[in-house]
DNA sequence: GTCTATACCGTGATAGAC
DNA sequence: GTCTATCACGGTATAGAC
């Protein structure tokens, strides 16, 4: 089937999404404007909403694909002991988020943004996450492999510390990403009452 | 000396950067009017111009000013053990920053709405809070205490791991401050190499 | 110090030509 | 599918009366 002149839906749409990622982690979602993003792109505003209805539906869309990609990604192997399923996970979380800068930054400052029903159901799929690592350490604790106290606790500890590793790594850095996911799994590791081989 | 009917300079002054304050942390700095600071406070828009030169400014000051309490409340005692001066910092880190979340927030999330100059300021005050948790540190290492191969990512990591405790404590929640709190110091503990009784 | 009124501009979104 | 033109609204900031 000929394709109308002019036609670019499978390549605009991609780059509306990238386009507005970007900007939205650099300024913030309030502070950018579709006229931005149109100029990041190079069309003109009305021709963005071909792409999407509105403004908020392409906050949602981006922060609901890295949600659902997150989730896809990991592969837990719930037949390995705790302890190698709880490494790759910091292996996991840490390479997985440092490579998606732009859609992290999303997640966690624009959430407010999000009109009520769409924070619901971003809400649901970072919890949902969050239980995945949750279920390793209930196994770690069930198993006497691990030694804590809390594992709710420990999930949301055990998180913050290793997302923020995106705050501050570069790549150009002082230490290789592989250096510093060894450091993280050394002090995850003892968190949980493993003493790890570093 | 007689007040001139009407002006309120030392009421209004706190009442609008409270206001700031509240509204920012809720919305965001960008999706944040001076309409809506001025019905807050009960004032018409052009009287907040009366305390702060622009919006811009109001921002600042309210990251200066929170930065600059952090910095004035931790009194760490170096003459204490490395191990008694972590155990002091994670107390008053958690403790100073569960009381302040609206400040906290914005510290997070709005730095990228700082104009250039700004952000230097304040991204220089963090570092301060950063090299003094860096420093008790570096003193457990030099004492043989603590047993971690780098100073500079477990400072960051704790930080995280701690200012984490924002995003989701809840005063009438499952756990006491007090519990959560000796939660995290059984962590970050074991995280440096004490292991710590809890 | 606060008010009302207003200047001036940028915003999200839409209509209709091509 | 994209463009141009436009609408209605809300944004920051200021001027001048009281």
């Amino acid at each position: 089937m000929a394709r109308t002149a002019g036609s670019h839906s499978d390549i605009t749409g991609p780059r509306v999404r990238a386009a507005a990622m970007r900007l939205f982690a650099q300024g913030g979602y309030a502070a950018v404007s579709m006229r931005a993003i149109a100029a990041e792109v190079g069309v003109q505003v009305g021709a963005l909403y071909n792409y999407t209805p509105d403004k908020q539906s392409l906050l949602f869309d981006l922060l609901q694909s890295h949600m659902s990609e997150v989730m896809d990604a990991f592969d837990d192997d719930t037949a390995a002991s705790p302890s190698d399923r709880l490494h790759h996970f910091v292996q996991f979380h840490i390479a997985f988020h440092t490579e998606r800068r732009d859609a992290v930054v999303i997640s966690s400052m624009e959430l407010r943004n999000l009109e009520p029903e769409n924070f619901v159901r971003i809400e649901a799929l970072r919890r949902a996450y969050e239980d995945r690592l949750e279920a390793i350490l209930r196994a770690g604790v069930a198993q006497g492999d691990f030694d804590l106290s809390d594992t709710k606790i420990s999930t949301l500890a055990i998180i913050a510390m290793l997302t923020g590793v995106n705050t501050w790594f570069r790549d150009n850095g002082r230490l290789s990403l592989e250096e510093v996911t060894a450091r993280y799994w050394d002090m995850v590791a003892r968190s949980v009452g493993i003493n790890a081989q570093v």
